[in-house]
DNA sequence: GTTATTAAACTACAAGCGTAGTCACCCTGT
DNA sequence: ACAGGGTGACTACGCTTGTAGTTTAATAAC
């Protein structure tokens, strides 16, 4: 019973994750640099994910301050198992393949990823 | 203006990809060990993803061959790219760290992915 | 205390998705 | 020539998502 994120809502979660706990208006504010939203949209968005379990809130006389119900982590886990469950059929090193091959990763990203590689292989 | 593939839709077209041109029973026949989906579920959804030009086909007598009308390689791309944005401001390597930390990779999926690294980085 | 403001709740609505039933047509076998 | 079976077309329906308007309830200001 995983809590499905949808991609607007990601970026509630976002500034939430980043700041919190956080009023309603407060994320108004953030998200008004990035998006276009009508408040109402930013405030549909935060009571759905409420209902969906992935912001808690406390009243706090005449509004809500709202904080994550999830680390942030755990989500990205899931989505990102999502995508391989759906594209490579589980395997994570598919992906891993599939990048390293497509995108462009600059030499600093190669030799990042080389040393968390390294640690990984380091400790069996 | 790129072409959106839904997870179920996924499935379809991987059966696509691995055989075509391919007709509608063929699909089911294959799809029909994995899925129990209705014969019609699967005709529906040949029918969006001709309709959002994942699929061509072609009349022979009474029934529909069907092809890929875009190579995986670019879907999986588009995916990807698509969960980068949404979960890492489109950085591939942020996806990549969490990856080799997150998961459990097999030490052949290390060797492997290392090789990968050396070979991508023999080659500026 | 009455009014103005603001926040949350409720309602809306179109598009996309998962799932499938019904319909109309054409080919094939008798 | 007709019936039956397969095939695509059309229709359906509930759920989610993106996007937002309307209503109500509470608070803050005067």
């Amino acid at each position: 019973m995983s809590i499905n994120i949808a991609p607007a809502e990601w970026k509630v979660m976002e500034v939430i994750w980043k700041q919190h706990p956080i009023s309603a208006a407060e994320v108004l504010e953030v998200l008004s640099d990035k998006e276009s939203w009508a408040p109402n949209t930013v405030r549909t968005m935060l009571a759905r994910l409420v209902q969906k379990g992935a912001l808690l809130y406390t009243q706090e006389s005449n509004r809500y301050l709202y904080r994550p119900a999830l680390p942030r982590e755990e989500c990205v886990r899931e989505e990102v198992d999502s995508l391989l469950d759906r594209l490579f059929g589980g395997a994570a090193e598919a992906l891993l393949v599939h990048f390293v091959q497509n995108r462009k990763l600059t030499r600093e990203e190669l030799d990042q990823l080389r040393k968390v590689l390294d640690q990984e292989e380091g400790k069996p």
